[in-house]
RNA sequence: GCCCGGGUGGCGGAAUGGCAGACGCGGCGGACUCAAAAUCCGCUGUCCGAAAGGGCGUGUGGGUUCGAAUCCCACCCCGGGCACCA
């Protein structure tokens, strides 16, 4: 064994030697990224590999509002780390960025300046990728996709006639959210409190043709295939809310006459109900304000008093019906008629009330005050007649009663459910109104149509054309991409240019040649967003939207990365498209399901709230960048918190994160003061222990890194640096191989999290390029543990801890346990009981 | 109202039925320095104790278990989603 040499003159100062200065060396290797192509990806090459070796990883595509704010950081940092982890492990691994580049931050610009959205778009897509490329991120840039590209255009729109020629695209008269003071319609979310976020004037509701995707055709298929995605639960748990799957039965009230018995001059009342076993209980029916059968139903004394409540309902604005939850009063108004309850035979008085909705079931229900809260309000406001059906708890002091329990009051001649509990009398009473030929089992949804049409200039023209004799015709494949034209004017009331701008409206039929008019509404850009990751597979086809072969390969998405803020409209749509696309051909038909894995980060706040330009609480992440470097912004982003959760900004430890880094610096740099007291030879055992250490830091951060635990697989990076101070400055010194091998490797796991740090330590430590697959592997003999520390218990309380050899037996643990002065002193009287789990703990009971 | 998620030191958090508080921040002390910064080393849940040691401790109350931050029941508080969906 070689002597260890006391080294003469040993500089203890960091300053003898060259410090970390991030700004040196980071642009350094961003361009070396670009350079050497490394995380390029090429088709003809990916067409060879198994998919078990290719990886799609891939960030949800920013909105390019300017420069990267930190929350994008903190996303395409996560992004960043599985890139640079999955080519580490030697897999091909796409990794594409683009831009979600129309929309209406750019427009609403566009309308201030005067100025058209396009430059002002280009400009601050390039802002962002710079950030992107200054926080080390790296991508494949010659595949990048951007919403307002013509290339992009002319596929959506290739779609879109695709899917409206299959039927999934239809035109309907829909009610939309207008200003009166733009002139225009606005989106949901340009709707605050009931005001125009602009204006501020209040929303009127305006019925309008619109266009709308036929998703709800895929209702029962977006739930179902819900089950087989790695998405997280809640994310699951709110698309199938929002799907809102019911089973009920849906059946005809006949309407009475004056005598209470059955008209045969018009049809019953179709109600829709989840709840069949409750119908004894039913003492009135309601139809919406907007139900199509209202002027039959109402009696003549009755119309002046229907008509206002009518309009009144219309008029009101969306937050104005919602504010008037909990007061029944004035809430609805009797139309006169009567329905005859097809279970008693008794009839019943028909109600307009604005609790129903004309979009849901049939816009009529039978109303059950008994079992239903806002039947019970109603009832009670009107002072109806409420009659129990399921029979409540003892004690139960509530009004409607919703829970399970046995039938009541529920049996006539024709049918008896008295004693059933509800499940057994829904199927029972459903199973009788089938037989009754009354109406039929049902399944309801709450997914409406997706209206895309938007009255807007900045986003992708709907390609279609309206002549005065043909309708509504869909612009020939050749005029595509439509364009929005570049010599536009931006008017003050924000209405859209398109509008009035005559070279772009006028065109000619399709069909008969005459004048006709081109549509000036747009694409909601939840559309551009649906199917980009299907185009990442070939951003270069100029054939087709989608290149099936190359999108069989990398789809579905391995890792998808995003906010939650999105986990049910644009997972939601994203999912209906790739269904969509596959059942007309446009898309293989083995992808169902765009993404097989989500992961949502959460939010970083500031001061406790949401950062925004408007509160001026935002933190530019060049500037953190400038001053410690874009490694400590990102290991501080990974360390601070599990990257589920939302963060504070303040919570951010830049400073700590630095230090740490130029401990591994300082640890790691050729010629380091730490690294002169070294020696070769056989190991001693704190050269094995060191060994072994490495070996089980591979083991941890290999796992951590693949269950997105990174805040402690930083920790995990700290435990060992501090581990190595521990060892390099032990007086007989480091073993050089140990060493070596212990910092090549910590460098090694750290690359995906740190990239700068770790390939320049490593370049310079034997000229290698970290970033290429290199990631190491555990020594399985590495990581058997020879002795471990038994805890033994009394009473199940710690009283010793005794190194054991890991194979020790449950008698010789026992036996070892008990002979502990520690624990005799807490033994009074003889063990009853004794615990064995050897060799980690023995519990004495006594 | 319904449905999720969460409550652990001064702070961010760790611990997937077996040593509560890893790691970091902050704080305290020491070394180095004329001094400071930087750096390196150590201590740091709380109470009693000079110490050895011991008591208490993961929102509250109960339960299961040899053993609970972890599982079960009830409640309180915080965050999020949906919100007249019959």
């Amino acid at each position: 064994m070689a002597e260890s040499v006391a080294p003469e003159a040993t500089p203890s100062h960091p300053d003898d030697f060259e410090r970390y200065r991030p700004a040196d060396i980071e642009p350094r290797w961003q361009q070396r990224w670009l350079d050497d192509k490394t995380y390029e990806v090429d088709n003809e090459e990916i067409l060879q590999t198994d998919a078990e070796d290719i990886r799609f990883v891939l960030s949800m595509y920013p909105y390019p509002s300017g420069p990267a704010h930190i929350g994008h950081v903190r996303n395409y940092t996560f992004g960043d780390l599985l890139v640079r982890y999955h080519t580490m492990n030697g897999r091909k691994v796409l990794s594409p960025i683009g831009f979600d580049s129309f929309g209406l931050p750019a427009e609403n610009a566009a309308i201030k300046s005067g100025e058209h959205p396009r430059p002002f778009t280009d400009a601050r897509i390039e802002e962002l990728s710079s950030s992107l490329r200054r926080i080390g991120a790296v991508y494949d840039w010659r595949r990048m996709v951007k919403s307002h590209d013509p290339s992009y255009i002319k596929w959506n729109q290739v779609i879109f006639l695709r899917l409206y020629e299959e039927g999934l695209i239809y035109r309907k008269n829909s009610p939309v959210n207008w200003c009166p003071g733009c002139q225009t319609v606005l989106a949901n979310e340009q709707v605050v409190d009931g005001l125009c976020e602009r204006s501020d004037d209040p929303v009127e509701r305006r019925d309008m043709e619109q266009w709308f995707y036929r998703i709800t055709d895929y209702a029962q298929e977006l739930l179902d295939d819900l089950d087989g995605l790695e998405w997280p639960d809640r994310v699951k748990i709110m698309q199938r809310n929002w799907i809102g799957r019911s089973e009920g039965a849906e059946f005809g009230l006949p309407i009475a006459d004056s005598d209470g018995n059955p008209r045969t001059d018009t049809p019953p009342l179709a109600v829709y109900t989840t709840r069949p076993d409750t119908s004894f209980g039913m003492t009135f029916a309601v139809m919406s304000p907007e139900h199509p059968r209202v002027d039959e139903l109402t009696i003549p004394s009755q119309i002046d008093e229907v008509r206002a409540f009518q309009k009144d309902a219309s008029g009101k604005s969306e937050i104005d019906r919602l504010s008037t939850v909990g007061s029944a009063d004035k809430r609805g108004v009797f139309t006169g008629s009567y329905a005859i309850n097809p279970v008693t035979g008794g009839s019943i008085p028909i109600y307009l009330a604005d609790y129903v909705l004309t979009t849901y079931g049939t816009g009529a229900i039978m109303a059950v005050p008994g079992q239903d809260q806002r039947d019970w309000d109603f009832a009670t406001a009107y002072g109806l007649d409420i009659v129990r059906t399921v029979q409540p708890p003892e004690g139960f002091d509530g009004e409607a009663f919703t829970g399970d329990g046995p039938a009541i009051n529920s049996a006539s001649d024709a049918l008896d459910l008295n004693g059933m509990e509800v499940a057994e009398a829904k199927a029972a009473a459903t199973d009788w109104i089938e037989a009754q030929g009354l109406g039929e089992r049902r399944v309801n949804f709450r997914l409406r149509d997706w209206l895309l049409s938007r009255q807007r200039f900045w986003g992708c023209p709907i390609p279609i054309v309206y002549c005065d004799e043909h309708g509504a015709q869909p612009a020939p494949l050749s005029d595509l991409p439509i364009e929005a034209p570049d010599d536009v004017e931006f008017l003050p009331t924000g209405e859209s240019p398109l509008n009035h701008h005559r070279g772009f409206l006028d065109t000619t039929c399709p069909v008969c040649g005459n004048p006709a008019r081109r549509e000036t509404d747009t694409m909601d850009t939840f559309v551009d967003s649906s199917w980009y990751f299907l185009r990442f597979a070939d951003p270069w086809n100029d054939e087709a939207p989608i290149n099936k072969a190359a999108v069989e390969k990398f789809l579905p998405v391995d890792q998808y990365i995003g906010g939650i803020e999105h986990a049910i409209l644009h997972l939601m749509y994203a999912r209906f498209f790739t269904k969509a696309l596959a059942d007309v051909g446009l898309s293989p038909s083995t992808i169902r399901e765009p993404m097989k894995r989500l992961f949502t980060q959460g939010m970083v706040r500031m001061g406790g709230g949401k950062m925004s330009k408007s509160k001026g609480n935002t933190v530019a992440p060049e500037e953190t960048v400038d001053a410690h470097g874009a490694d400590a912004l990102r290991l501080a982003i990974l360390q601070v918190k599990p990257p589920a959760e939302d963060v504070d900004y303040e919570d951010f430890q830049l400073d700590g994160c630095e230090r740490f880094l130029q401990r591994v610096w300082r640890l790691a740099i050729p010629g380091s003061d730490l690294t002169t007291n070294m020696r070769s030879g056989e190991p001693t055992p704190a050269d094995i222990e060191i060994d072994k250490a490495t070996h089980h830091l591979i083991a941890r951060v290999t796992g951590e890194y693949e269950r997105w635990s990174y805040n402690t697989a930083v920790a995990g990076f700290m435990e060992f640096t501090n581990a190595l101070y521990k060892y390099v400055q032990a007086s007989d010194g480091a073993h050089d191989e140990t060493l070596d091998f212990a910092v090549n490797t910590l460098l090694e796991l750290m690359a995906p999290a740190v990239p700068h740090i770790s390939g320049e330590l490593r370049e310079r430590r034997d000229q290698s390029n970290i970033h290429l697959a290199h990631w190491p592997v555990a020594d399985p003999a590495k990581l058997v543990v020879d002795t471990v520390t038994m805890i033994v218990q009394v009473n199940g309380k710690v009283r010793d801890r005794i190194d054991v050899p890991s194979e020790i037996s449950e008698a010789d643990a026992e036996a070892l346990a008990l002979s502990s002065e520690a624990v005799q002193g807490h033994l009074d009287g003889e063990p009853k009981k004794i615990i064995v789990r050897a060799p980690k703990l023995v519990n004495i009971v006594v």
